[in-house]
RNA sequence: CGGUGAUUGGCGCAGCUUGGUAGCGCACUUGGUUUGGGUCCAAGGGGUCGCAGGUUCAAAUCCUGCAUCACCGACCA
């Protein structure tokens, strides 16, 4: 491609709405423009990076055993009533109706669909297991779209889904697909991990994330430092304390602790740690048929915080986790957040392991400005019950049992999980089984985002010059850029001839024949990452040699003129 | 959905307090200059100041409503 034929599109400042590094460059580099709040126009190099993530995904899965398919991106209603994501679903699920005042709803996700279709089209169990995926826009409509491409409403993303008779059956294309996905990202070039997951409200039960390691992830990760566990830390249980807790030492007693309602404030008015205090908060709770039950306690440590994963699945919370309002808690305990704790507390109180292992310890005294110290279980407060409520944290045991956690930030690129019957007994999918008997199928599901995975690689590779591609997703493998080829013919001729030579062995390459300062040129192909920069100018062409310009790297070569292609083919064998 | 803020040429911004008919940098066009890291000089083109209404002799500027966008929070395969 010659540049002044193409649409380069780059950009020298920063657009103001920009706020990651990955939307700023993808800005700047020319990949993509915004037409509305979370809608996004990919250009032309954005494309080419778009369709190289979609080949090594189609590749792989295609290795995989997975076959496409293309399913509308427009639903009918009928669909998502009979799977009961029409009243389970809010406004992220964008409806319309079309003439005939039908309603549809632009697809988020294509369960219904590939269920309704296997229903139809699969009738024995001759003709499973089965795994079918498509490349397709999802469009959500998202409360806060943000971090351009990573977070948007419309999106490209590959989801694949898998039907089977048996749980042993499901199981082997969860792991094939696990493998399929640790082979896609490693091919991609990103630095990965796979980690326990919850599933969410897809349902189901097993499940992995696989995350892009990077310090503006959205996502945390706890790893043990010995071991291959890997968990989002809204699923990693936080174990017990070790060993007995402190006998009491001191006895209880109120003080006055003025304008200090944080952990922070009363640490430092007391001068004690805050892993030394307690802290109380109230939320809706329930009885064992899910009935609303008034409110629940719930205790931390200072020093540690709420899972409201963890603490909406305990059975006397109830769902969703639902705080309780300052006037509620006013009313239940006489004082305003800030000055609460469990001891004279009447309603049920649910204490985190770690909280439940302190003695001597803080909490608020049920007055408002006023704290306890000295507090110890059984003693000040005799009825509780202990439980893991909290968000590990760094140093932590690891929940394997061997090494201590290490918790780090990961943006969620692919996830993996084993549906079960959930959609597939709401809509009536099955076969005849070797019986002879009609058997419910069991699912699976495995989704990629695949324009998120544009942006988590630039968030993991990039400097002050702009993007490095990872030469799997390149736009362009390689630049050539040439030094004021318009007053020189010898340039021109070498630069036309490289490009030829280099194309027609099948590289992709940018020929920078606009005439442009050498500064420009330089800043735009290093801005667009592009990882290989054959530079031309005349005090080299003089030896019959041009530079080579490692991008992530820096590194500088010269190299004859009739060497580079060798060169080239030696240095992207692998692409 | 709650809070905060923004909207002036393609991009980034000033002007608004104190109303008088729009400006800067980048980009773009033309000519010259320069030529291995975003040159310099000169001349140009481009804006119903987000929309609607109001106040006024006069509105980018003051008032009201609406829309759009972003950030923080809640939420989220």
């Amino acid at each position: 491609m010659r540049s002044s034929q193409y649409l380069l599109a780059t950009m020298k400042e920063n657009p103001a709405d920009a706020e990651i590094i990955s939307h700023k460059l993808m800005l700047r580099a020319g990949l993509v423009r915004r037409l509305a709040s979370g809608l996004y126009t990919y250009l032309p190099t954005g494309v080419r990076t778009l369709r190289k993530v979609e080949r090594i995904v189609r590749e792989e899965l295609n290795k995989a055993g997975a076959i496409e398919v293309l399913m509308p991106m427009v639903q009918n209603a009928e669909l998502w009533q009979e799977s009961g994501r029409w009243e389970q679903m809010d406004a992220e699920l964008l409806r319309f109706q079309d003439r005939h005042q039908r309603d549809f709803v632009l697809g988020p996700t294509h369960e219904e669909v590939i269920t309704d279709l296997i229903r139809r089209e699969v009738t024995s169990y001759k003709q499973l297991p089965l795994n079918l995926y498509q490349i397709q826009t999802k469009f959500r409509d998202e409360r806060r779209p943000r971090f351009g491409v990573m977070r948007a409403r419309e999106f490209l993303m590959k989801d694949a889904y898998s039907f089977h008779l048996s749980q042993e059956s499901l199981q082997q294309t969860y792991n094939a697909m696990y493998q399929a996905y640790s082979n896609i990202f490693t091919r991609l070039g990103l630095d990965f991990r796979a980690v326990l997951a919850d599933s969410g409200a897809i349902g189901g039960s097993v499940s992995h994330e696989f995350h892009v390691l990077a310090s503006s992830g959205e996502d945390a990760i706890a790893f043990s430092d010995s071991s291959d566990y890997a968990a989002n830390v809204e699923m990693a249980a936080a174990l017990p304390p070790q060993g007995e807790r402190p006998a009491p030492s001191q006895s209880l007693a109120k003080v006055s602790t003025p304008n200090a309602g944080s952990v922070e404030d009363v640490a430092a008015l007391l001068n004690v740690p805050p892993a030394q205090i307690a802290k109380t908060l109230i939320v809706r709770g329930c009885n064992e048929d899910g009935e609303d039950s008034g409110f629940v306690a719930l205790m931390l440590r200072g020093d540690h915080q709420l899972n409201a994963l963890k603490a909406e699945k305990h059975p006397r919370v109830a769902q969703p986790l639902t705080f309780a309002t300052d006037a509620e808690i006013e009313a239940l305990t006489g004082a305003q957040p800030g000055s609460i704790g469990p001891v004279g507390l009447e309603i049920p109180l649910v204490v985190d392991h770690s909280a439940a292992h302190l003695s001597d310890f803080v909490c608020g005294a049920n007055q408002n400005e006023h704290h306890l110290t000295g507090v110890n279980w059984l003693r000040d407060i005799a009825d509780f019950e202990t439980s893991d409520l909290r968000n590990v944290v760094s140093g932590d045991a690891s929940p394997c049992g061997q090494g201590v956690l290490e918790i780090r930030r990961g943006i969620e690129v692919g996830h993996i999980f084993q549906l079960g019957d959930k959609y597939s007994q709401a809509m009536k999918a099955g076969v005849l089984n070797e019986e002879g008997k009609n058997q419910i199928l069991t699912m699976g599901c495995y989704g990629i985002g695949v324009s998120r995975i544009m942006a988590a690689a630039i968030e993991q590779n990039h400097d002050e010059h702009g993007i490095i591609w990872p030469d799997a997703i390149a736009p362009f493998q390689i630049a050539i850029i040439p030094m004021n080829m318009h007053k020189s013919v010898r340039i021109q001729q070498a630069a036309e001839q490289l490009y030829q030579q280099l194309t027609e062995a099948g590289f992709e390459v940018l020929f920078d024949d606009r005439k442009e300062r050498p500064g420009v040129m330089f800043a735009d192909m290093e801005l667009m990452g592009i990882p290989h920069q054959i530079v031309i100018g005349e005090r080299n062409l003089d030896q019959q040699q041009v530079e080579y310009k490692h991008r992530r790297s820096g590194d500088k070569s010269l190299l004859q003129l009739d060497q580079v292609l060798t060169e080239m083919q030696s240095k992207l064998q692998s692409a």
